[in-house]
DNA sequence: CGGTATCCCCGTCGATACTG
DNA sequence: CAGTATCGACGGGGATACCG
């Protein structure tokens, strides 16, 4: 665990445990949803393998999270000790939402994108039998600028590259423009409107497209008025 | 600043400025309403001044707070954002109430609790005129078992010698059990109860003392129910 | 899939002393 | 009161490779 404050203020006891690089990020993962090693890793992809285990291990220890080895898979679940880091997590991100500036280039990153708008996926939403979403991001990186979401029943899959499956609806959008409107800074309509997103498709289905996805749990953050 | 995570999630934008080390304890002792420079160290008394100044500079930086030079000293104010995060702070130390353990012996300090103490006298429920509290921790150092309360008017002072006024109550407890009733852990009637706690001094006073604290501002959360 | 092992660097933090 | 200055240790964590 992280160094001691010696103080005995709850907030100081608290950060002990949360305050060490990494570890409300990997709460956010567990709060999120994710329980699965690799699913983690997905979620934090420049945390290395070696410290997320780590840090695992210190949930483990500390009660937040139960580790559980069944069917030859590991599973990390939230106690509820864990479960009550939501609010939390909620008030930082609500937080980040209204105080922390512009997103840089380098946070812009299409794999995190896509994964984090899986997770939220409205499939009560989303047309019956197999639906296919393909993502265009022509100012990504070479090899970044294409990307697939399949959706079937209750499974909801990222590829990176071509699944081979019939294509749903097509969006195109610079990458800024697409994480803009899924961190609810953008409105759909309005990068319909200004043709920053274009999405291609037979009409219906073009036109109910957004509605199948959620977006960002801090999207409705009512942002600071500028006065 | 910190690292980035080069994540444009909110909460890691948050956390890349508020997971370093003491940063988010030195916005409770700002958000408690601490402004000077020594008052924040008298909060923070393991927290060494290079370190306090540091992290005062990337707050200021931040846009979190507010430096004010005026009449010859210095003024640190939280600005909306800073203001902000008291919610942040507060459902930490929620989280840190209900869940987390025990409180070692290194973290009981006397210094520390009179100080949280201090700055949150119920002056309106004091007599008028100058009353002084002493308190006494038998088990604390040597040094730093006698301490008073000086409450005049809207002031209150920490003493840890004799400030030579009469006292009107002494309040006598082992230091954890000080702590315990400050934190919510243990009433005042049942520290009364049982002996732990002891106050002297004429009657009617000794009944009011403990009406002239308000307790930690998480002393009321629930604690989980065990079962 | 679910992790270990290793290595090394660099930055953070703590300690202490000192200043206008 | 409100900070600087300096210095050294340590260990966190990034990178990379590897394993059952």
């Amino acid at each position: 665990m992280g160094a001691t404050y010696h103080q005995f203020c709850p907030v100081a006891k608290a950060m002990e445990l949360l305050d060490e690089r990494w570890t409300l990020l990997l709460v956010r993962e567990l709060v999120t949803g994710s329980e699965r090693f690799n699913d983690l890793r997905r979620g934090l992809p420049r945390m290395s393998p070696a410290l997320l285990s780590r840090r695992l291990g210190q949930l483990v220890r500390a009660g937040l999270v139960e580790r559980r080895h069944e069917d030859g898979q590991v599973r990390y679940v939230l106690t509820p000790a864990g479960r009550e880091l939501r609010p939390v997590v909620e008030a930082i991100g609500a937080w980040g939402t209204r105080w922390v500036g512009e997103i840089g280039d380098a946070e812009l990153d299409p794999q995190l994108l896509l994964w984090d708008m899986h997770k939220n996926v409205n499939l009560d939403a989303v047309p019956a039998g197999r639906t296919v979403v393909r993502f265009r991001f022509p100012d990504a990186a070479p090899g970044a600028r294409d990307w697939w979401l399949v959706i079937t029943g209750r499974e909801v899959d990222v590829c990176d590259t071509d699944p081979g499956f019939e294509v749903t609806v097509t969006m195109t959008a610079r990458l800024r423009c697409m994480t803009e409107i899924w961190l609810g800074d953008l409105s759909w309509s309005r990068a319909l409107r200004t043709g920053a997103l274009e999405v291609t498709g037979p009409e219906a289905l073009r036109r109910a497209a957004p509605g199948w996805f959620a977006l960002s749990v801090f999207a409705g953050v009512p942002r600071p008025s500028r006065d």
